[in-house]
DNA sequence: AATAAATGTTAGCACCCGCTAACTTAATTA
DNA sequence: TAATTAAGTTAGCGGGTGCTAACATTTATT
């Protein structure tokens, strides 16, 4: 979980579940995800490590202040990136699964343009 | 090597190189890309196994066909990315960086929706 | 020709991160 | 309450892909 990659993907999860209910369980993420339950166990065990997310005793995932940032960070990126794609006459699955995968990779630079970029579009 | 990621980074290296000088060997990739010899040996062996390129007994890496076509595709992607991300107002660095990882990633739908705004941003 | 340098390979380590199998613990329900 | 179902854990596999150490082979230099 060096990688980015995973870690947000389970941040951002977190996020959009915790939006929509009331408690996330780590069986949300899973069901969510699509990924089995033991790969969900280690990934919120090591989330937890990096002080980004607290389990209590009755299985209730949390997001920590700089877990939310993080998670908030990411799904910026998803929204505004399905958007600018759709805006660019992308169908709204593929704008959203393109999203998902490069919310990871772009940088703090690059993604403030085109955001900046959507803005003006809206004008 | 299931994954794009890695060898659509070797095939592009190859691709970009071949432009540059008469031949290709195992040691211009591993510098270009930074990776150490063993990883360019398994790395090309890959390609090979997939009959994306083909070394002969100098050592000289070519790409087959197929192989320059997928390498083609890669760099289309990071130059045209690389220009839109610039366009935008990012610096040169950063725009190459964010297209050298999203190359990977972006669906095809989504590269042309770019690919053609980027036509009309030069009108 | 002898030595040195460059190129490439083999073997195997490490980390990431999915997975299944098998188990425990907790919550439901008959 | 006993039996069932759901939730979560532990142990360990497997593929991807970077690495170093050590070696072989080739090419260049003295």
């Amino acid at each position: 979980m060096a990688n980015a990659e995973s870690a947000e993907m389970y941040l951002e999860t977190i996020y959009v579940l915790s939006k929509q209910q009331e408690n996330v369980r780590k069986v949300d993420v899973s069901k969510h995800l699509n990924y089995a339950k033991p790969s969900i166990t280690r990934g919120i065990s090591l989330l937890e490590k990096r002080g980004l997310v607290e389990v209590d005793d009755l299985g209730n995932i949390t997001m920590t202040a700089e877990g939310k940032k993080l998670a908030k960070r990411i799904y910026d990126r998803h929204t505004t990136l399905t958007a600018v794609f759709m805006k660019l006459g992308v169908d709204e699955k593929t704008a959203a699964d393109d999203a998902c995968r490069i919310e990871h990779f772009i940088s703090d630079k690059t993604f403030a343009a085109i955001k900046k970029h959507l803005k003006s579009f809206d004008k």
